[in-house]
RNA sequence: GGUCCUGUAGUUCAAUGGAUAGAACGAAAGUUUCCUAAACUUUAAAUUUGGGUUCGAUUCCCAGCGGGACUACCA
């Protein structure tokens, strides 16, 4: 941002002196000249083309002569057609490249002490086990908070398990009938698939229970709430509130089965939380707080016994805040978590990864908090909201079967990196070796897939073709770090010292753009923090990449007889493969040495 | 019905209101006695339609058409 920020407040003073102008010194200003043209940043005058009375190529020359003149990292200008291009020095770009070429921290700020930032994410149920929506949302919520850590913000990263529910029960019902007293251990199955085999089990039989009603001559709706199975499952969920014994302990088993099949999913995806939060130790906390707003006449008690609050005057609906039996419901929960986590962090702010499916449940949140109730945190709310994860055959549906399932795809990935690897059979790895590499290719692939696209927008994914490892993927930057250590190996047994001293030396345009490229990084870095969005990060990794191996393809190194020249596209080389490092590093994907 | 989101090459994705709309996959053609060819080069191929605002619109506004979500005492 240095050389925006002072060719900005140049900018300011010469429309000023030239024209009595008045300005923002915004460096939004300067943009990179765009690829065609020569120069290294561009200024846009045609703004100020009306109020200044001159042609937008007049305009452009005589600001750009101000600039040159005021401005010591100018080397020159052209103007085409009212954009102003102008070039830097090349001592600058040199200056830079041995200030950080070997700087492991280039793009990421220190951690202030300002309030921290609370993320939640992942926020599974505990009845079936994590699938391809889970992941998106597992890769946003981890890589944002990497991303608002390189912008300096502490972050805490909490998760928030719906442990308790009739769907819960729904599972713990199938198993006790028909599970044969089956566990993990005697199946051999991991936990959270053998929860969601019995939750499986259950809709099963529940639609056949259905049907047979039906055909007694009870209407569909009639038969769905008589059948006797779920009446029998909201028997189990009416005793676990009343704090049965024997209902709590197998809830317990259960969720400790799921849970130790979670732990093992996030381990591979490389997740953790510094906190997690239980629906069963929290719900209770929003009914004091829908108590508080009912005694303030914020709320109101419908007919029907239920607590309800009116937004019809937002232009949205009533809602309901707690059930006609007093029993709480999603909104419950949240109000009183919101609460907790206030209290607890004083977050600056608290970012929800939840997806686009439930805008209209974080409006109302958001507005229950800071309007009806008047917390202090509720402007700190902040919905992340990310797009779906669609096949082609439409939305992924739990109990129509057409979930790709996290642990099924990541062991896809794995397969699919080995296969690869071993068709081009380069180098002979241990078994060890392989096994880290192959993962690291096959979730590398997966998560890049997943981050590259804008979080807001619905996604694509298609079972029937593999993810590719070529292109705009993460094999092919992971390629390129592997492709450049290994020179750096070579260099390091011929002895070049990278510690060395440049001497003045002139730049090619390979040499230049890649430079301008990386000082594009820390601007990249808080673009990503500002909007949320890994996407800007893993598009500017494929863009370096690209430009290296474009760099790379034709310009001699070890070739090059020119030492200074041979050390300078070392040094260049390192620092791209750090940056290419770091910021795969934000999106939680880890590069090779060798490939 | 109401509210909101969305529409870019055959396909999957890019483009703070700025220049000639970028990539990748797929298709066609090339590059290896040379630092890793999971690479590189070249070709063909797109802004849903109609208005408006603007010096300038894929981007902002309005309308139509297409797709999706929400509109639960589910989460």
């Amino acid at each position: 941002m240095i050389l925006e920020t002072q060719i900005a407040n140049a900018l300011q003073n010469a429309l000023k002196n030239l024209y009595n102008i008045d300005i923002e010194a915004d460096p939004a200003l300067v943009q990179p000249t765009r690829k065609g043209f020569t120069g290294d940043l561009t200024v846009v005058v045609f703004p100020w083309v009306k109020v200044a009375r001159k042609s937008p190529d007049a305009l452009g020359a005589e600001i750009g002569q101000q600039l040159l003149e005021n401005l010591d990292c100018i080397q020159d200008f052209n103007v085409v057609k009212g954009y102003l291009n102008l070039q830097i020095k090349e001592d600058f770009w040199l200056q830079l490249l041995e200030q950080e070429s070997d700087n492991e921290g280039y793009g990421r700020l220190e951690t202030s002490d300002e309030a921290p930032v609370l993320i939640e994410y992942s926020s599974p149920n505990t009845n079936k086990p994590l699938h391809l929506g889970h992941i998106r949302n597992n890769l946003l919520g981890h890589s944002v908070s990497q991303i608002l850590k390189a912008c300096g913000h502490p972050v805490v990263q909490v998760n928030l398990v719906n442990d308790r529910g009739i769907h819960i029960c729904k599972s713990m019902l199938a198993w006790l009938k028909y599970g044969n007293g089956e566990t993990p251990e005697s199946s051999g199955m991991k936990g959270d698939h053998l929860v969601g085999k019995y939750y499986v089990v259950f809709d099963q039989h529940y639609k056949q229970e259905q049907k047979e009603l039906i055909e007694q001559g009870l209407t569909e709706d009639e038969a769905k709430d008589k059948a006797p199975l779920i009446l029998e499952a909201r028997e189990m969920l009416r005793k676990w509130e009343a704090g049965d014994p024997e209902v709590r302990e197998l809830w317990a088993t259960m969720n400790g089965w799921v849970y130790a099949g979670f732990d093992q999913t996030y381990n591979r995806l490389g997740i953790h939380f510094d906190k997690t939060y239980y629906e069963s130790q929290t719900y209770l906390l929003g009914k004091s707080l829908v108590q508080e707003g009912l005694d303030k006449g914020a709320f109101y008690k419908h007919e029907d016994g239920s607590v309800r609050v009116d937004f019809t005057d937002e232009g949205l609906d009533e809602k309901v805040l707690l059930r006609k039996d007093g029993t709480s419901v999603y909104m419950t929960q949240d109000l009183g978590t919101a609460q907790l986590r206030y209290e607890e962090f004083h977050p600056q702010k608290m970012i929800y990864v939840v997806g686009n499916e439930q805008n209209y449940h974080f409006d109302v949140l958001k507005l229950v908090l800071s309007k009806k109730l008047e917390k202090p945190f509720g402007e700190a709310v902040y919905h992340l909201s990310y797009g779906m994860v669609e096949l082609p055959s439409g939305k992924m549906k739990s109990r129509e079967g057409t979930v790709v399932d996290a642990d099924d795809l990541m062991d896809a990935m794995y397969e699919e990196a080995k296969k690869s690897t071993e068709a081009l059979g380069k180098f002979q790895f241990t078994p060890e070796e392989a096994d880290k590499l192959y993962e690291m290719i096959g979730l590398g692939a997966l998560k890049y897939f997943i981050l590259k696209v804008d979080p807001s927008k619905n996604m694509l994914f298609n079972p029937a073709e593999s993810i590719d490892f070529n292109g705009n993927t993460a094999p092919f930057i992971q390629y390129t770090h592997a492709r450049i250590r290994s020179m750096l190996r070579k260099g390091a047994e011929n002895g070049i010292d990278l510690s060395a001293n440049l001497p003045q030396l002139s730049l090619n345009e390979e040499e230049k753009t890649l430079i301008n490229l990386l000082y594009q990084y820390p601007k990249t870095v808080l673009a990503a923090g500002d909007n949320f969005s890994p996407a800007l990060i893993a598009n500017y990794c494929y863009d370096l990449a690209k430009q290296f191996n474009h760099f790379y393809q034709d310009t001699p190194i070890f070739k090059e007889e020119d030492a200074a020249k041979r050390l300078l596209r070392l040094k260049l080389s390192r620092w791209v493969s750090l940056v290419l490092r770091s910021g795969m590093a934000l999106l939680g994907i880890e590069v090779p040495e060798k490939m």
